[in-house]
RNA sequence: GGGCCGGUGGUCUAAUGGUAGGACGCUGCCCUUACGAGGCAGAGGUUCCAGGUUCGAGUCCUGGCCGGCCCACCA
């Protein structure tokens, strides 16, 4: 026997020489065909290592699709971007370098963001490369480019002249840290623990006291009202009278309002400008005139007397104290708190009265509604977590922010009469150090000069027009075919793309949505760096290769479900490598031959070849991998290597045509079948074999092969077999003296004559064996 | 409070209403000429609970319980 395949096991290091021929023979080009399937390939945000191994999983998976799109005979267009706007790499850089973005200059802050960029994005680059990507890396472009940005500017000039932006003061969600206003969607949730502190307050018209519980007792200077529930028997006499807030002595209106629930605290609550927004919707329903307590430092203002210039914190702890030595706390519980913070400093976010550009959402809802219903969804649960999240959407989108890494607002303002003027479209401007491209005032006429915006935009602003970036060179490939993400970015870049691209094209931005779960730790507990369960992919890339990687994350969980990430299961999945390269080395030592007629045993192997293909197209057309990936595993496994190579080994061995057909067939068939999840070893595998690189195959079609063997039958038979002669102590090729075989499989008695050693056979009921 | 998803051997995961499979781990045996990073065999399950529909339920229905995520005006 001599294989051609020489090696004993696969060797990850074959990955790197498949890369450089893949580069080479430019495997991946796109070429536009009559059916093309594009992809908005998510640009992934080099915010340094370790990279998320979710990350590493998602990207893998999305090159399977791309891979499969091929095999089913799609030109592919798979491009690849890097996301580099915004509050990440600011806060990477404030860190990196120990400053405050208001400590240098603005051209100095982005100089540094830009380098902190440029590192992180080359090791992200050649981290997608060694992973197997089949994208267009020649090609990738970045979302801070000037081209990206002009792009950003120009569909905000054309919303504007649609009227879809507007300016308006409100309040919004602040975070401190990062100053600068906030979106609902980049605002998450954590239960934090505080205290509920029930503060006496005087009742002006009857002397009496009422308890009052809050969270906030800071916000007291900027209490305009206290409520009751109108249905709270205990309170009805309270509406039209007005309470006395304790320290300031200010009377504010008791009201009757069903926003206090009898049941919590003390069932009376203080609305202050702004604890939250309930507090926010009662002041804009009641009329009340805010009283702003919180400065854009995150600190007191004058109106909350001696704990002006406080941080809120202090203030708070400070206050409890003051009131408790003047006896007007009646108690303290401890309470755990949906604390409201900011998504990437993870500091709370206060709500202020801010001044910003908004961008017109709720007038679209219905629209998005409709098209969450149009799209194929994959997996279609998934559809709902949009719907969820376009249910909940109350108020406009806040575009403006308070930083420097990002693009520019288009914007500016005449020195004369304040109106913003705005460039023609088409160029990058940089309002904040530039000129404007126009002399005198387009609203008054004034020569007085500008004042240029130094605002920019929030990112999901560059981020949700990536359909139509990645498209502007050819427009027929929009509305793209596909956009693949994670399920955590379903209410920011999904929903914001599919708003902005309708709101500038009429159309959806995509005919499917394709959403992968969460990748998880082992116990099923999310990563982060608190915890120290961050497990780092890129040892375990460089240690058991990029295949293995690719065949753990396909097999791991079904689409859309969260999945465990561990070593020990990923340097699990490899084994099938190893299965699947000893299969492939067996095989390859016998020569391709054409056979004029199938022996049955052959048509047997091949009938159960086409359910595995059938079963791996169910798999590929939805785009979960976790069926290919398991079916051909357990195929291979359980019936092909132990049953099927076991019974043709002696006719293989004389090179039976038959044998040696089959035994070929079926091999390119897994190798073709396997190809979008294990790119290196089926392509390997398949150019030393074949001769010819599997990736310019197309996936096979399942033929109708005929046979008469039970499945089962058979492989119950062979099981009893090996067993029985395992309990007499023997070898598997010890020699049967005399065997009964069921009728059934009469039609290879001769194989199983063969492969058991078997030196007299007939045909019974039932099995029979009987050793020497 | 609402929505979505899930609850299957120690762990993880499958199963168009038709005998509950597989992987990892575990135990025992085997240097069998593709594979010891392997092979073979084996132990281990009242499929969360209670009802219902059905000839038949892990699967469908109802009601619980538990977990995860998302949303909502518990200050």
């Amino acid at each position: 026997m001599q294989p051609k395949l020489k090696e004993k096991r696969w060797d990850k290091a074959k990955e790197q020489l498949l890369l450089g021929l893949w580069e080479k023979e430019k495997l991946y080009k796109f070429r536009p065909g009559r059916k093309i399937f594009s992809i908005d390939t998510p640009p992934p945000y080099p915010s340094g290592r370790p990279w998320h191994i979710g990350a590493a999983a998602h990207y893998s998976q999305i090159d399977m699709i791309a891979r499969t799109a091929r095999m089913q005979g799609f030109s592919v267009y798979f491009p690849i971007g890097i996301d580099r706007n915004g509050l990440p790499v600011e806060l990477y850089t404030e860190r990196k370098y120990g400053i405050h973005l208001q400590d240098v200059s603005r051209e100095e802050f982005i100089k540094l963001c830009r380098s902190s960029l440029d590192d992180l994005e080359a090791e992200m680059l050649e981290i997608m490369r060694k992973m197997g990507l089949s994208c267009d890396f020649q090609n990738y472009y970045r979302t801070d480019s000037d081209e990206y940005r002009a792009l950003t500017q120009q569909t905000f000039i054309w919303l504007w002249e649609k009227g879809l932006i507007y300016e308006d003061t409100r309040p919004n969600n602040y975070c401190f840290d990062c100053g600068t206003t906030l979106a609902d969607a980049e605002v998450i949730y954590e239960e934090r623990p505080t205290w509920l502190v029930y503060i006496k307050f005087r009742v002006k018209e009857t002397g009496e006291d009422i308890l009052i519980a809050t969270t906030r007792p800071e916000l007291l200077c900027a209490c305009q009202a206290v409520a009751v529930n109108p249905q709270d028997s205990r309170y009805n006499h309270l509406p039209g009278k007005h309470a006395v807030l304790p320290l300031y002595g200010r009377e504010v209106q008791i009201i009757a309002h069903p926003v206090a629930k009898p049941e919590f605290g003390s069932g009376i609550v203080m609305i202050c400008s702004y604890g939250d927004y309930t507090d926010v919707r009662l002041f804009r329903e009641l009329g009340l005139p805010e009283i702003i307590a919180i400065n854009p430092e995150g600190k007191l203002t004058h109106v909350a007397g001696p704990y002006a210039g406080m941080r809120i914190e202090e203030a708070r702890k400070q206050i409890i104290k003051d009131l408790e030595e003047l006896g007007l706390v009646e108690k303290k519980e401890k309470l755990m708190h949906r604390t409201p913070l900011c998504e990437r400093s993870k500091t709370p976010i206060e709500i202020i009265p801010m001044r910003e550009w908004y961008l017109k959402q709720t007038d679209f809802l219905e629209e998005m509604r409709k098209i969450a219903e149009e799209l194929e969804w994959h997996p279609s649960a998934s559809k709902q977590l949009l719907l969820n999240w376009i249910n909940s959407v109350t108020l406009d989108w806040p575009v403006s922010r308070r930083r420097y890494y990002g693009t520019e607002i288009p914007i500016w303002y005449c020195k004369s009469c304040g109106k913003p003027n705005l460039p023609k479209p088409g160029k990058y401007w940089k309002p904040w150090c530039e000129d404007p491209p126009f002399s005198a005032c387009q609203h008054c006429g004034s020569r007085a000069g500008f004042e240029g915006e130094t605002r920019t935009f929030d990112t999901w602003m560059d981020s949700s027009i990536s359909p139509l970036f990645t498209s502007r060179k050819d427009r027929k490939l929009y509305p793209i075919t596909l956009r693949p993400q994670g399920k955590d970015i379903v209410r920011t870049w999904l929903y914001y793309t599919l708003l902005r691209c309708w709101q500038l094209t009429g159309k959806s931005p995509f005919k499917k949505v394709w959403i992968m779960g969460y990748g998880v730790d082992e116990h099923g507990q999310k990563m982060s760096k608190s915890k120290g369960n961050v497990i780092d992919p890129i040892p375990i890339l460089e240690k058991l290769g990029a295949d293995a990687f690719r065949f753990w994350s396909a097999t791991e969980a079904s689409l859309g479900s969260d999945f465990r990430c561990s070593e020990a299961r990923i340097q699990a999945a490899s084994k099938f490598l190893t299965k699947l390269w000893n299969v492939s080395r067996f095989i390859s030592a016998f020569p391709e031959k054409k056979a004029q007629k199938l022996e049955p045993l052959d048509s047997w192997i091949l009938s159960e070849l086409d359910k595995l293909i059938k079963e791996c197209m169910r798999g590929y057309e939805e785009l979960n991998f976790f069926v290919p990936s398991n079916a051909i595993r357990d195929w291979v496994w359980n019936i092909f290597a132990p049953h099927y190579l076991e019974l043709v080994k002696p006719r293989a061995y004389s090179e039976d045509p038959s044998a040696c057909f089959t035994m070929h067939y079926c091999l390119r068939a897994l190798l073709e079948l396997l190809a979008p999840i294990c790119p290196f070893i089926t392509d390997y595998i398949y150019r030393e074999l074949y001769g010819k690189s599997v990736h310019l195959e197309l996936f096979p079609k399942p033929a109708k092969h005929r046979t008469q063997i039970n499945t089962e039958e058979l492989i119950e038979l062979n099981s009893r077999i090996w067993k029985e002669k395992k309990e007499r102590g023997l070898s598997l090729k010890a020699e049967i003296q005399e065997m009964v075989l069921p009728e059934n499989l009469a039609v290879i008695q001769d194989d199983l004559k063969a492969a058991h050693n078997v030196k007299s056979l007939r045909l019974g009921k039932e099995l029979e064996i009987k050793f020497g």
